[in-house]
DNA sequence: CCTCCACAGGAAGCGCAGGAGT
DNA sequence: ACTCCTGCGCTTCCTGTGGAGG
């Protein structure tokens, strides 16, 4: 696949033109249908410009709504204006830190450690820059929380520094509350510069867990992504068709396809891109000179198979060998009756955990306690893997009957893939 | 109607790892 | 470097719950 890819390219015969700009990470300069969402963020941040504290933001919505791509351009297009001597007369100092809370900075010394080490506070012209009096290592950890606090606090005084710190996926924070205090308490520590938070979240309940201070600390202005529909998506996938792809390979009923299954999934615009950049994979390597709408429909196939994939794999080991158990006693047959009512394949969570009880025994793996075992049903329905539905009329007692939400065997072969099983 | 069955899920406690405080 | 603390994954124990069967 790879290397059809790469012969293509040298044939000049490849479909793409700038893979790079389907990626999820790209931000383009232009950002379809979320005008007045910029624009709330511009006011909010703008008072920056005259050296006023903005009040922090809440950013949620579901995925792929362009929450952190209209922060990160905003903050670009903010960087620019400040980067700017034409425009920043006044040589205000603005930073803005960015960081993805799930990878890595998910307590509150973790971000207050990539604050400090970030580049951005580190760079010519700064007066008590954070890293300057490291040890050769040149690493900042070791140090408690409080020192790092100390340091942070001097630095933005000592450089009249506006701080912005944008906190992507924010309710992956284990000590949020306490994080949210410290940030905001150094605003009321230091006579010049300030420091403010964006918090960005998928997570509607997150607001909830939450303190009530912190709350009012983190909501003072809140905004909402809502899901884009089919024709804004269509309007997206054009954009980046433009940037990406060469003209006129794929036909606008193509686009109208995988805009409709990116509307069905929740309006999600990082979907309906990979879908695009999956078609435009499979187009170019069956030799297409365009991308068909059987083109999209088998990346859509190819997609789902790599998210469940992204998914199960991820999972614990138990979960999986769960999964794996239901997988097989399907193929095999439930060894109980089935219920008359229902023509789908169910089974008891009885008979799963005698079955999960014979692979671990198998795999030479401690099984867990039923107790938990149900707890892994539980999360496992969390995730969509599967559907549990309380046994009715019928059935012996009070059981769970499980429903597994992909096919038997492409889950049966991912987890022997993920857990090198024969 | 009562008892038993086959579970669900709460509560408490245990061992462990990793982080914080000294 | 050392101990203390805390969160986490898990077990044990226990109380419900709702239908089957006598």
């Amino acid at each position: 696949m790879v290397s059809n890819l790469f012969e293509s390219e040298l044939s000049g015969g490849g479909l793409f033109k700038d893979a790079s700009v389907l990626s999820p990470h790209y931000v383009p300069d232009r950002l379809p249908h979320r005008k007045s969402e910029i624009s709330q963020i511009i006011r909010i941040i703008g008072p920056i410009l005259r050296e006023t504290k903005p009040n922090n933001v809440f950013v949620y919505g579901k995925t792929g709504t362009g929450k952190t791509a209209v922060i990160r351009h905003v903050t670009r297009e903010l960087k620019r204006v400040v980067d700017d001597p034409d425009k920043n007369k006044k040589n205000v100092k603005v930073e803005c830190v960015y960081m993805n809370c799930r990878v890595g900075y998910n307590s509150k010394y973790q971000v207050l450690l990539k604050i400090l080490e970030d580049e951005s506070l580190n760079r010519q012209g700064y007066e008590k820059k954070p890293m300057e009096d490291r040890g050769k290592k040149g690493k900042l950890s070791g140090l408690s929380p409080t020192e790092l606090y100390e340091r942070l606090k001097v630095f933005v005084e000592a450089n009249n520094l506006n701080l912005v710190v944008v906190l992507d996926e924010v309710d992956m924070i284990k000590d949020a509350d306490d994080l949210l205090y410290i940030l905001t308490r150094i605003n009321d520590e230091i006579s010049s510069g300030s420091v403010s938070i964006m918090g960005i979240s998928n997570k509607f309940s997150f607001k909830d867990v939450l303190d009530s201070r912190s709350k009012s600390t983190l909501c003072e202005e809140e905004l909402v992504f809502k899901p884009y529909h089919a024709n804004q998506l269509k309007s997206i996938l054009t954009q980046r068709l433009r940037l990406g792809f060469k003209k006129g390979v794929i036909a606008s009923s193509s686009v109208g396809l995988i805009s409709a299954y990116g509307a069905q999934t929740n309006g999600d615009a990082r979907y309906a891109l990979r879908l695009l950049k999956k078609a435009g994979e499979l187009a170019q390597g069956s030799g297409h000179k365009r991308i068909t709408v059987d083109d999209v429909k088998s990346a859509k196939v190819k997609v789902e198979e790599d998210i469940t994939f992204e998914i199960i794999s991820t999972l614990p080991e138990h979960q999986q060998i769960v999964l794996y158990s239901i997988a097989q006693t399907l193929i095999r047959g439930s060894a109980y009756k089935r219920l008359d009512a229902s023509p789908e394949a169910v089974l008891f969570s009885g008979e799963v955990y005698e079955a999960y009880e014979r692979v671990c025994t198998q795999l030479n793996v401690k099984s867990r306690t039923m107790r938990w075992f149900r707890e892994y049903l539980n999360d496992l329905e969390m995730l969509g893997l599967l559907t549990l539905t309380v046994s009715g009329k019928g059935v012996r007692g009070n059981t769970s009957l499980i429903r597994l939400g992909n096919p038997p065997e492409e889950v049966k072969k991912i987890v022997s893939e993920s857990l090198g099983l024969t």
